[in-house]
DNA sequence: ACAGTAGCTTACCTAAAAGTGCGTACCATC
DNA sequence: GATGGTACGCACTTTTAGGTAAGCTACTGT
């Protein structure tokens, strides 16, 4: 039984060619998909968000991972930094454009994991 | 200029609480996302394929990491794996239903990162 | 005077992922 | 009889993501 699920538009050169770690591409989903890449852009997502406010709300994410994920989005053009020069600091992070086209495309991936993550592991 | 942008159906349970790095959700994105993962579900996703094919086709990828990634997709169920007893030995890979929904939530992420990724990580 | 707070940085360490290189069984071909 | 293709498994080393803990600035509250 053939299933006809074919991609909206050709990705030539996505297989051919090399494939290098340090592939633009590759570095990139890296950084969305991380461990805690991933839950920064899911709470993003649903707002802008305060450091402190990230730091509680995703459990179990230590300060130094919090900042040098946050400074690769940013890096990356997917989050947003505000950083007041108030006392003390106040500092807001929020998706950008790019951040909210990325979030996109995740989403309904992490969905469909979320779903069927136990089905899948179970069996072991 | 706010985008409205709401997933499909709320996540309970997805930002609250703790997320340990062995949640079934995390496991099955790291292999779905893994170096080899996606790239074998690229080349997957276009037709069955036997071995030595991926290992051609899938430039850089050392055999070990090939039969390991593929073990890991195939306990998963995102990948069927059929033996033939002949020799020389012939088996032929192919994506499972699962593994079909699994890339249509994946592909256009990555879609979108091959289109980005080099304004992404060029400015530095 | 001293602790606490917000938002980090830095140095150090560990565990997991990935790379390297070897061996294997069986056969066809040169 | 030597070489090479096919689909791996195993042992070892390297690389990297992430964890731990401490410190730091410039203030405020008690």
């Amino acid at each position: 039984m053939e299933v006809s699920f074919r991609v909206s538009r050709p990705r030539p050169g996505l297989i051919e060619g090399k494939y290098p770690a340090e592939c633009p591409s590759r570095i990139v989903l890296n950084h969305l998909t991380s461990r805690w890449g991933v839950l920064i852009l899911l709470a993003l997502e649903q707002g802008p968000r305060r450091w402190g406010e990230l730091r509680r709300e995703i459990e179990g994410i230590s300060e130094k991972m919090l900042a040098s994920t946050l400074r690769t989005l940013e890096a990356d053009g997917i989050v947003h930094r505000e950083a007041q020069p108030v006392i003390p600091p106040r500092v807001d992070y929020s998706l950008t454009n790019r951040g909210r086209e990325a979030s996109r495309r995740l989403l309904p991936l992490m969905d469909w994991i979320a779903d069927n993550a136990d089905d899948i592991v179970a069996p072991r």
